[in-house]
Order: C-alpha cells, then structure tokens, then sequence
DNA sequence: GGGAGGATGGAT
DNA sequence: TCCATCCTCCCA
C-alpha cells in the first residue's frame, strides 16, 4: 500500500541528534513536506549532502562559530537556510548533538533536481533559519516505511573543490541508483 | 570600510 | 564558458 497518510511518521528530533552521514543515508527516501496558505506540497527526498564539522574544510562551519554558522552549533533538528550566490536558498537541516555543527544539505528530490530550483519551487526561503522541523514550523520530514532498503549511491560532494583534495573527494554525497 | 568569493542554475 | 546578484567573512 502506498497510503502516506495511513502509514507516514513525522521524523522525532532523535533522528536528527545522530550521526551526520547516517542522517544524510536515512533522509533519501523520505518525504519533504511544506506547509503553507497555499496548501501542502510533499516530495521525496533523493539526493543529501554531509557537510561533519570544523575539520570539514568544505563545511562553513570550518571557520568556526560565526553569525552566519551559530545555528550549526546548536542540537540537531532545526533549519540551517542560506543565500548562495546572491540567489539561491539552500536548504539543510542541523544534526548531531549540542555544539557539533554538522549538517545535511538536501540537494533534490523526486520532482526538484538541484538545491536552489528545489527552495524555489517549494517557496522556501531564509525565514525558516532557526526553525526546527516540526509541523508547525511548516516545514518537516516524514518517514515512509519501505518494503527494501533501496539501494544507496555516494560520491564527491558538489563545488566544494576549494576545500582541497582530501574533504572534496570524500563521498559525502548520496542519492539513489 | 573594502574586496573576494561562494554547498547554483540558466543562457550562450 | 560566462554571469547574475548579494551576503558573509576576512583583512586592513
């Protein structure tokens, strides 16, 4: 049965005070869903990045605790929204415990490929900074119960080349077969 | 206060 | 390959 509204879970915070690479892997396959005047809009999450620490030289947070990256820092399950390039929200949502800035960004999903026409089309944008994903923030994830485990791809993540060949080449990346 | 550059995407 | 477009961060 593929009835969402009988079987979907709203994700506990739990899911997100774990590990960075673990979160990224279990968010593929789940169902991104937004809430507005305009309605409910859902979509299933196919492609996440890992962005694991200060030592993560690709991750904003590698320069330390900023006004931009103090977000990062606090317990997983909240939004992290940024304008990059002047354009483009991307959206990512906190993990890890208290003070361990790590975070997902969510590249794509079934019906948006790529992170800024995905903010765009879903009419996200940097007022949920702060925000945890909750219903009533408007903005969360569910979990749909899978028959398999659907099989999982990783690879370098993208346009980080400038954090040099070690972290640019770590498969941070995952997305579906 | 200035300047460089960026977790993109669309046009050329 | 180029560039729109603007926020953040670093440096002076």
């Amino acid at each position: 049965m593929n009835n969402i509204f009988f079987k979907s879970m709203v994700l506990k915070q739990g899911f997100y005070h774990r590990n960075v690479l673990q979160v990224a892997r279990d968010l593929l396959g789940c169902r991104l869903i937004v809430k507005s005047e305009m309605g409910m809009v859902s979509s299933i999450i196919c492609e996440t990045e890992a962005y694991d620490g200060e030592q993560d030289l690709a991750c904003h947070a590698c320069k330390g605790k900023t006004k931009r990256t103090s977000i990062m820092y606090d317990c997983g399950g909240v939004w992290y929204v940024y304008l990059c390039y002047g354009m483009h929200w991307m959206l990512n949502i906190v993990t890890g415990p208290k003070n361990y800035p790590a975070t997902v960004l969510i590249r794509g999903t079934r019906d948006f490929s790529g992170p800024g026409r995905l903010t765009r089309n879903l009419g996200l944008d940097g007022s949920l900074h702060g925000k945890p994903a909750v219903p009533s923030s408007g903005l969360w994830i569910e979990d749909i119960p899978k028959k398999k485990s659907p099989e999982i791809l990783t690879g370098p993540r993208i346009g980080v080349d400038y954090a040099g060949k070690e972290w640019a080449q770590k498969p941070y990346r995952f997305w579906f077969s």
